[in-house]
DNA sequence: TCCCGTAAGGATATAACATAACAGCTGCTG
DNA sequence: CAGCAGCTGTTATGTTATATCCTTACGGGA
């Protein structure tokens, strides 16, 4: 039976950001490489707290908060990482490029998380504000539930 | 023109908790009767520590976080206010019994919130969700960007 | 060369959000 | 009355995020 996750390859995404920056001219800093590598090795979306723990091991000394989230936030300013409003995790856009108008699918037992693109559903949601007259500029649609895996 | 916000009655609200607090033979204490009003008084979500705040200044002595953290479990659990993840914000639910398989439309100048029913959109997720194997028992969906009264 | 602006990161402190654990009180009900 | 459940008080702590200031590294002119 297929596997309920993506299987997304680590390395394939660091390099798929890596070739991002370089077309870009954005700086991927060794700072920045270290965390990348941390967020592509986790299978379940990491909190910030996790990061830092794991960047301070790396690093052999105490890393400070704000060193992480300013690297998130570049991370999340390009669209490489995206955040789980309703855990306060970050995970790797499996989607490079796009605006990230998709669907997650958060699992409770294994905590993985999902990231499914449905332009249907863009397209709904955006009907469905305008006929509220709202605007919108970002959009959240979080499932959290039990994958497939999980589920057998 | 018509408003862009549902203009929610606060009076009407709290009756209606109280109706179906009656009639599902749920307590309302005090207590929580103190934090229904100072929720449905306010035009934007609040934050827990807002409700803190005001409380706080209503008993004229410090409330401490856990006394209004449970009064919000409590109304999170009966349904009668939901959570604004993407901001860690509580707001009255404008649709009393429902499973708030709604759409939040959260605007960024004003504060507001407003919760929109779509069936529609209920079918959808249920279906994405569905073809991935995902058995979803929660959902959010949060939209951010300016509303009717803000874009004018 | 010197100056300066910008981007990145380090360090300290604090703000904002949330829960654990335990103690007391009140109103039932056996 | 004893025992229990539900609610609130209280203290302490855990978790997530930001403000502020300082330093370093690098590049482009004067
Ligand atoms: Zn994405
Ligand atoms: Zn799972
Ligand atoms: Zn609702
Ligand atoms: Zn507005």
């Amino acid at each position: 039976m297929k596997s309920g996750h993506a299987e997304r390859d680590p390395v394939r995404w660091q390099e798929q950001v890596e070739s991002v920056c370089a077309g870009q001219g954005l700086h991927l800093t060794p700072l920045r490489r270290r965390v990348l590598t941390i967020l592509s090795e986790s299978s379940a979306p990491l909190g910030a707290y996790a990061i830092i723990d794991q960047l301070s091991r790396l690093e052999g000394k105490p890393i400070a908060p704000p060193t992480v989230y300013r690297t998130l936030d570049f991370f999340l300013d390009h669209g490489f990482v995206y955040k789980i409003e309703s855990r306060n995790a970050y995970a790797p856009c499996e989607h490079l490029g796009h605006a990230h108008h998709g669907v997650l699918l958060l699992c409770d037992k294994c905590g993985r998380s999902d990231e499914i693109e449905d332009m249907g559903l863009d397209r709904l949601l955006q009907a469905t504000a305008a006929r509220a007259g709202f605007a919108p500029h970002r959009q959240m649609v979080e499932l959290v539930g039990l994958c497939r895996d999980c589920a057998a």
